[in-house]
DNA sequence: CTTGCACTTGAGAATAGTTATCATATAAGA
DNA sequence: TCTTATATGATAACTATTCTCAAGTGCAAG
């Protein structure tokens, strides 16, 4: 239930953060924007401020409910932190992402910070190429 | 010379761009923000504004005179593009950045997008730690 | 050399994304 | 039920960056 992760996280279970985190779960993996889950919520009839999307957030990161992603380009995602670490490919035509989970790589960055004298506490990887949805292809020749 | 760079670039010379890429050189591999530029080159005695800064990083991306990288934290960073491509392990306490390449990971990253069915174009690798050296460890504790 | 003009420049306004402020409202332990 | 630390929404503020525009300048053609 999520009122519990609020509360183990010292947080208060209020409408606005069951309301996002109920947002974040039906969202299934996708990468929602601050003002998108702002205006999904709107459209689904509730009132709720766009700080508080932002406040909540934040907060949620920092209880490690859920991640931020930056990719390129201004805004930041954010997605449910389910199960395990994984990395990200992104269609740099139609934003479309993907994700892995590679241990080859995760072990050889451990040892690469090793040997560069640092210990290691997170990493980025974001691959960006061109995905061969139909969908995708077919914007691409029209333009 | 810069200003062989310029010209096949499609760009002027002009007295702003040289004196860029003169302080990216002497900034020998160091990664700085526009801001830093904007600055160091005010400090210098040069007359520069704002947005040329911004636009002629800009253009030196464009042209692969630059590259540009988003870290942590809000504001982008530059270095020249000398030599092969990098990644970078950046420290979380005193944000020194350290730069490396793998072989192994860089196969396996296009091993992954083929196999996910993306034509890889680019990727951002960056490692997150706590480095080892004196000065930032003595700071660590202090506070 | 001059000259013409497309390209550049600097200053400041404008924008995008995000965070801070503050008065009001509310969750939840006593 | 009371109390109070937290949370909320509206909006102002802030940061990084880009845009606008009038004035200036590199450089190719004469």
């Amino acid at each position: 239930m999520e009122s519990q992760d609020l509360r183990n996280a010292g947080l208060k279970v209020t409408a606005p953060r069951l309301k996002m985190l109920e947002l974040l779960e039906k969202a299934e993996g996708r990468h929602l924007t601050a003002e998108a889950i702002y205006r999904l919520l709107l459209d689904a009839g509730e009132e709720i401020g766009l700080a508080t999307v932002y406040r909540a957030l934040t907060q949620f990161e920092a209880a490690g409910l859920v991640t931020r992603h930056h990719f390129e380009g201004g805004q930041a995602v954010f997605e449910l932190e389910r199960g395990p670490h994984h990395d990200h490919i992104v269609c740099i035509h139609c934003g479309r992402v993907e994700e892995f989970y590679d241990e080859v790589i995760e072990k050889r960055q451990r040892s690469i910070a090793e040997k560069l004298g640092f210990n290691m506490r997170d990493h980025t990887l974001t691959l960006y190429g061109e995905c061969n949805a139909p969908s995708c292809m077919n914007k691409r020749i029209k333009s």
